[in-house]
RNA sequence: GCCGACGUAGCACAGUGGUAGUGCAGCUGAUUCGUAAUCAGCAGGUCAGGGGUUCGAAUCCCCUCGUCGGCUCCA
């Protein structure tokens, strides 16, 4: 645990105490540090609202006033679960009823763990520290909010009340923290998109299933354009499927039942006497393995790639919809590798630059591979029955990810059912963590699908599958680009690239002329022609967001010039129309990083 | 899905039982202006939807829908 972190738990428990003060019944679970501060969850009666805050927190700072040293105290296994049964963990003293989550989590303590308590004045609690020396040494705190979350994480377990709190070395720093916050929520891209008019939500067209207006179908098409040149460079070939099919495709996938809850509820058809029921993609893998399966292939035609922006379809729960960062409907930036086991390293290392690609024209540097593996004990449970392949193909994958120098994080038991996988991680404005891409080895799904090659010895076998998304869908990426941009998009994306700003209504004819040759370029532009003041227009203009603002007056016209200010860099002076064409055209067609990236 | 909070004009918000408001945006007119807001006028609302309590409901109660903060899963 970092220094910070202690601090941070520290004050948890100091939270624990005050609530106890206020409420001596209150049941404590776990009460963790978090990347941002902590939290405590409780069961208790009654409801903890924001409006509690202000008495906790004086509570808290009366504790932390009488600098109560944190005793550690090592006890055996009978003594801990004796106290729990008093009720006296997670509490100021023995209670009638025992402190029951506690106990719990002694008994999932492993046998040769030693227990240990920490108390600080008359509040004690089951904890593995550490802490810092005493409750002075924490300063600058706030409780921030409060939400609920299910014990251990289990939706059949009883529902808790995690409060949530901050702690910082110095009021400063907490203070930052804060003014940090503010500025985040500014970049949120649910805000962004109402200000920049990108996407919009009906209830009527009903909840996660975004509507995108004509600026966002920009971003989103110029992404798309982006893949498919990237994707046709690497060897691609595109396909087209259809959003539905029939139940049997998914039974063979081994989707249903498994998946079932997060797809929409099937379709029921009724002809000439025939039933069936059609689902609606929540994935494209089926899909393409019957494009696979649609011809004979030989190991001459491998590795055979294909690639297809597919739109989905998931039943998430409701609770879990979040702007565009998690919808319904989606357009996967898909695509499939079938190749055998030779070509396997050298296909995913292609896909990995790819990526690395990617995330160097966007200048996303703050990200995580997340390197999945299987969990041996569960072979033939929650992984397919297939050790030899799981240990060759995740050897594969990390030799991949070191032989390149990627920097990854390794996490057992993430794997998908099919094989190993890489996710790249990455964060929101509000802080929340989202997969933005995922690079996947199947070695089990393409025999399910029965699809087969023939190799040099003119026998069959079945190709291996890699299925990757490194701009994983449109909307999350898009998401994700508003925040990563604060809605500053470089020229090249920028749903309105170039605004023409007359200084009165003697320019207009030019303005209009130099429209006309803007278009002409391909270059999205439009003209402010209203009778505002120039001030007003470029206010308008930056506010928009466009990336650059060419003022125009008689002068300008007279030597076939524009003057430019641009979003980044304020007035830039006089220059020739030629001049600014050519710039505009070397930002947009070599996809120039034109935005300043400001890091949060 | 579950727990909690919230839902007032296109947007940001005020209004806690007695005639629905402010700013910006919009529209109309005037203004012709050189790098972040010219002035004036006008219009805009089933107060999310439905039901109830009350002489009277944006306001109190119930249901539904949606959004937000979390929990699980995931692109």
């Amino acid at each position: 645990m970092t220094e910070l972190q202690t601090l941070r738990h520290s004050c948890a428990h100091v939270l624990a105490n005050a609530i106890l003060v206020l409420w001596p019944e209150a049941q404590f679970a776990a009460g963790p540090p978090t990347s941002n501060g902590f939290y405590y969850d409780v069961e208790l009666s009654h409801r903890i609202t924001p409006e509690d805050f202000e008495l906790l927190e004086r509570e808290m700072r009366r504790i932390i006033h009488a600098a109560q040293p944190f005793e550690k105290q090592v006890v055996s296994r009978q003594e801990a679960l004796e106290l729990g049964r008093s009720g006296e963990l997670a509490s100021l003293g023995a209670r009638s009823t025992p402190s029951y989550f506690k106990l719990d989590i002694i008994e999932r303590i492993p046998l040769e763990e030693e227990i240990t308590l920490y108390r600080n004045g008359s509040f004690l609690d089951l904890c593995a520290g550490p802490h810092v020396s005493d409750t002075s040494k924490i300063n600058a705190f706030r409780l921030t909010h409060v939400a609920s979350a299910y014990y251990r994480g289990d939706e059949k377990n009883p529902q808790l009340q995690r409060i949530y709190g901050t702690a910082f070395p110095t009021q400063e720093e907490l203070e930052h923290y804060f003014s940090m916050l503010e500025e985040s929520k500014k970049r949120d891209h649910r805000k962004l998109g109402k200000e920049l008019q990108l996407f919009t939500f009906d209830d009527q067209v009903g909840p996660g299933l975004p509507l995108w207006l004509p600026k966002g179908t920009v971003l989103l098409e110029e992404l798309e354009k982006l893949a498919k040149e990237t994707e046709f460079q690497a060897g691609y070939e595109r396909v087209k499927t259809p959003h539905i099919a029939r139940e049997e495709l998914y039974k063979t996938s081994g989707h249903l039942p498994y998946y079932a809850q997060s797809m929409f509820p099937s379709m029921e058809l009724e002809d000439d006497d025939q039933k069936s029921s059609y689902y609606l993609k929540a994935m494209n893998c089926p899909h393409h393995h019957k494009l696979f399966s649609a011809l004979p292939r030989s190991y001459r035609d491998l590795p055979i790639r294909f690639a297809e922006y597919g739109t989905c379809y998931r039943y998430e729960k409701s609770g879990e919809l979040m702007g565009l960062m998690r919808v319904r409907a989606m357009n996967m930036n898909d695509g499939h590798i079938y190749c055998t086991e030779e070509q396997f390293a050298e296909e995913f290392r292609a896909v990995n630059d790819m990526y690395l690609q990617y995330f160097r024209l966007f200048g996303i540097t703050r990200y995580q591979m997340r390197f999945s593996t299987h969990d041996p004990a569960k072979l033939g449970e929650k992984f397919v029955d297939d050790p030899l392949r799981w240990r060759r193909t995740e050897a594969m994958v990390r030799d991949v990810l070191t032989s390149n120098n990627i920097h990854f994080v390794e996490i057992p038991n993430e794997a998908a059912f099919y094989g190993p996988k890489i996710d790249v991680q990455v964060w929101s404005a509000t802080g929340r963590e989202f997969t933005l891409a995922t690079n996947q080895v199947d070695f089990a799904v393409p025999q399910r699908f029965g699809l087969l090659y023939t190799t040099s010895e003119n026998k069959k076998a079945t190709p291996l599958c890699i299925h990757r998304a490194p701009l994983g869908t449109h909307e999350r990426f898009l998401g994700f680009l508003i925040e990563h941009f604060a809605g500053d998009f470089p020229v090249w994306l920028a749903p309105q690239q170039v605004r023409i700003m007359p200084v009165s209504t003697r320019a207009i004819n030019y303005a209009t002329m130099l429209l006309q040759e803007l278009r002409s370029h391909g270059v999205r532009a439009r003209a402010d022609l209203s009778t505002e003041k120039i001030g007003a227009k470029i206010r308008l203009a930056q506010l928009e967001k466009i990336p650059h603002m060419i003022v125009i007056g008689e002068r300008e016209e007279k030597t076939g010039t524009l003057s430019l200010r641009s979003r980044e860099k304020g007035d830039e002076g006089v220059l020739s129309k030629e001049i600014f064409y050519q710039r505009l055209q070397e930002e947009i067609l070599q996809r120039k990083l034109t935005t300043k990236i400001k890091e949060i």
